[in-house]
DNA sequence: GCTCAAAGTGCATTATATTGCTCTTTTTGA
DNA sequence: TCAAAAAGAGCAATATAATGCACTTTGAGC
């Protein structure tokens, strides 16, 4: 299964913040090998270490409803 | 680590659609006791199960930027 | 080219999510 | 109030996420 909208929206936050993954891994409190595996697409993290980084980076974890379409 | 909100983002859609905890597992592929885990706040989804369980209600995983505050 | 920082990978261990089974509890509606 | 449906829980087995360590790769600046 592919998270790459997830991963997307992680990594372009961090980056816009200027935080490396070492001090996400700091801040959150996720390793840093699991940081690196979900950012690079390898892992499967858990709700709670998604909800972990996302928090450190002032995310929240979220369901919306799925348009699927061009309904801009 | 509490996953109210989304557990019940999750389980107000189900219901909303008329569908029970068992059709929700046969339709998403998970199975039924790591749905009823999760449900009932016991359990830590992997993104993987959790996605499973959106898409199958027409929902996506995403995140949000938080805004914590009484800001509406 | 070299260097340093940041990111990615292999491996082994430990913790825990997922699963199926069975049983209990709760909810619903006749 | 009773019966059936739906939801919740205990248990054991299996799969896999999380972790730490060491090593490699990539990219930017000099």
């Amino acid at each position: 299964m592919h998270f790459e909208r997830i991963i997307k929206q992680l990594k372009e936050r961090r980056e816009a913040l200027q935080v490396t993954q070492e001090m996400l891994a700091d801040i959150s409190g996720v390793s840093l090998r699991a940081l690196k595996q979900f950012e690079s697409g390898k892992g499967n993290p858990t709700l709670e270490t998604l909800t972990k980084l996302s928090e450190a980076l002032g995310l929240e974890v979220g369901l919306q409803v799925k348009t699927t379409q061009t309904d801009v």
